[in-house]
RNA sequence: GCCCUGGUAGCUCAACUGGAUAGAGCAACGGAUUUCUAAUCCGUAGGUUGUGGGUUCAAGUCCCGCCCAGGGUACCA
């Protein structure tokens, strides 16, 4: 029924999964096995496997799931790939692989056949939102994770043969302008414009912003020209979009050092045309109502949101956020009919995020496509308090990159004098950048994270440049190689615990990757990836490879080149580019 | 007030449908270098998972109460 064949070499875990479900169900026909699931175990004493979904089983039915276990280990037929698997504890199945069928593992992505994932046989079309940064404001650190970890899941997502559109909904339109105008005409220095562009257009909206908080008649005048814009006037016009060009350069220039693409940009403002007609229609539909001027909607059948109601337009006959989202939700769902779109904000949006997808269900019942908000915390400096400078400004992204490389580069030059200057610059951009990165994505997403030089740029622990440098290690054996052609290995001994050990762990990535897309979790990755440098570390340290003969030597260069192609894949796919000395 | 998060080792963080003895790193201490990059490795020590109950064969994880922190809470996004 299931033959030794490339799915098992591929991911055996998941073999075995589809082999206990078939066999429960043989057992117990009609049982729902969704939740018959193959696991790693916690403790390699264990097994290399387990399953504790027979526990669960045995309960609803009211079975002694010792019992139930040993039925079902009769009719399992794993013999292939595992030695005979043992009940153990209340009823835990555990099973541990043949050296054989590890082996025929590593020799087919030796060969070339896999890298230890399987691409999906069912790809979707995910939509996933995220930067978004305001025209004419500086990125800064606050913008970092969105774009880090939106571009992150964009990644792990195509790499398991999904297909992903990326929009970056910039901020590009609202009620800021009618401020910026009035600062643009009035208080202008093209020289400081030219300089830097965004912290002229900064400087110009804090000057007016506090004007006005002086000055009523300001304020009343900032509104003036943001109806005056909006009404199509041919100056502001030309003034809004030039400050939306000056900002896509910045931003750009920094996608472009951080590496991330977009395949739409999409603002705010591509979507005024349709706001009218989207407040139309809920009003239409019984959905919004009016209310202290305003029109709102309401969740009275909803715990959470009883107390708070959404408002689609505003007393002064404007839309808002919540508006121009829904908006943007259709235009994704008429255009690329997603099964998924993705939001990446920051934590302080879940409510707005509530309310978009319950007022979308409304507005669109029947729709197919699932709503994630993908949230994270905030970045806090090591004070524990909002990540500032010292004199209380918020950090922008440009300078922090900055610093981050100036940082790698000292660090390399001490560590490392002897190497061109030119090779020390880009280590420190690709150890610096990726420091950011790997930070920013090896925590649980939830947490507040502390945003911390020397943790980040450590040379040791869970760190972009420990792993950096095990691939560094890896590249530096097959230099030492030379032009000796290598001989691909006909089977693996993996008589040393540490390269048993590394060739086990090379077979969770698969297992590792679809955890990141199921949860939206890139740090799952990076565990599974920093884990894999450790037991490459010891491997290192114990089994001499170069040195080895024969056999030995080839299966251990083969490992090695497995080792580094699943580091190299699982870093890029975290974003980080790699070196071939540090 | 209400709603949403979170509270795990001195510090920064993990912990996979509830699963087996809660794991790493930093800092501390002790060891390893005729060697494929020591930006490394090995070891020691460190815990009543905020707190009190409950459900379960099994709870950091689920339920209820309380304490603490952060965020949100009608016309900013």
């Amino acid at each position: 029924m299931f033959p030794l064949g490339q799915a098992t070499r591929i991911v055996i875990h998941l073999v075995l999964q589809e082999k206990l479900q078939q066999a429960i169900l043989t057992l117990m026909p009609g049982a729902d096995v969704s939740s018959v699931l193959v696991r790693p175990c916690p403790e390699p004493k264990f097994g290399d496997y387990q399953t504790n979904a027979l526990m669960g089983l045995a309960k609803r039915d009211q079975l002694n799931p010792r019992e139930l276990a040993a039925q079902v280990v009769e009719q399992l037929n794993v013999a292939d790939c595992c030695e005979p698997v043992e009940i153990a504890g209340p009823g835990f199945l555990n099973f541990r692989l043949k050296t054989e069928a590890l082996s025929a593992a590593l020799v087919s992505a030796a060969n070339g056949e896999h890298l230890f994932y399987r691409a999906t046989t069912e790809p979707r079309t995910i939509v996933i939102d995220y930067s978004s940064p305001n025209v004419a404001k500086p990125m800064h650190v606050g913008h970092i994770r969105s774009t880090i970890l939106g571009y992150t899941l964009a990644r792990t997502f195509r790499l398991l043969g999904h297909r992903v559109v990326t929009d970056n909904h910039i901020g590009d339109w609202g009620t800021q302008f009618g401020k910026l105008l009035v600062g643009w005409k009035d208080h202008l220095d093209r020289d400081a414009l030219s300089q830097d562009a965004l912290a002229e257009m900064e400087r110009l909206y804090k000057l007016v912003n506090s004007a006005s908080d002086k000055d009523g008649s300001v304020l009343t005048r900032a509104r003036g020209e943001l109806v005056k814009l909006q009404d199509g006037d041919t100056e502001n016009l030309a003034i809004w979009h030039e400050m939306i060009d000056l900002s896509r350069h910045q931003f750009d220039e920094i996608y472009g050092r951080l590496g991330v693409e977009f395949d739409e940009t999409l603002g705010e403002s591509f979507y005024n045309a349709r706001l009218k007609g989207v407040v139309d229609e809920l009003i239409a539909q019984g959905i919004a109502e009016e209310s202290d001027g305003a029109q709102v909607v309401f969740f009275n059948d909803h715990k959470s949101l009883k107390k708070h109601p959404a408002i689609v337009r505003k007393s002064d006959g404007a839309a808002n956020y919540t508006t121009t989202d829904l908006a943007t939700l259709e235009h994704r769902q008429d255009s690329w009919q997603p099964s998924e779109v993705i939001y990446v904000t920051d934590g302080r949006q879940q409510l707005h995020f509530q309310q978009l997808f319950e007022l979308y269900n409304r507005w669109k019942p029947g729709h197919s496509m699932k709503l994630k908000h993908v949230w994270f915390g905030a970045i806090l400096g090591e004070d524990g308090k909002p990540f500032k400078t010292r004199s209380g400004e918020i950090v922008r992204l440009s300078g922090l990159l900055d610093e981050a490389e100036q940082r790698a580069f000292d660090a390399v030059s001490e560590k490392n004098p002897d190497l061109p200057e030119e090779e020390r610059h880009n280590i420190a951009r690709v150890v610096g950048i990726g420091a950011i990165k790997y930070a920013d994505l090896s925590g649980n997403r939830q947490s507040d994270y502390e945003f911390s030089w020397d943790n980040m740029l450590a040379l040791v622990g869970n760190t972009a440049p420990y792993l950096l440098y095990a691939v560094t290690r890896i590249r530096s054996i097959f230099r030492k190689l030379g032009d000796e052609s290598l001989t691909q290995p006909g089977s693996f001994a993996l008589d040393q615990t540490e390269e048993l050990t590394l060739a086990k762990h090379l077979l969770r990535f698969g297992l590792v990757l679809e955890q990141v897309i199921d949860e939206c979790r890139p740090n799952y990755l990076c565990n599974y990836i920093y884990e894999l440098a450790g037991y490459f570390a010891s491997f290192y340290e114990n089994c001499p490879v170069l040195q080895a003969e024969g056999d030995i030597r080839a299966q251990r260069l083969a490992l090695c080149n497995l080792t580094g192609q699943v580091l190299k894949t699982g870093l890029e796919t975290l974003g980080l580019e790699t070196t071939e000395r540090m």
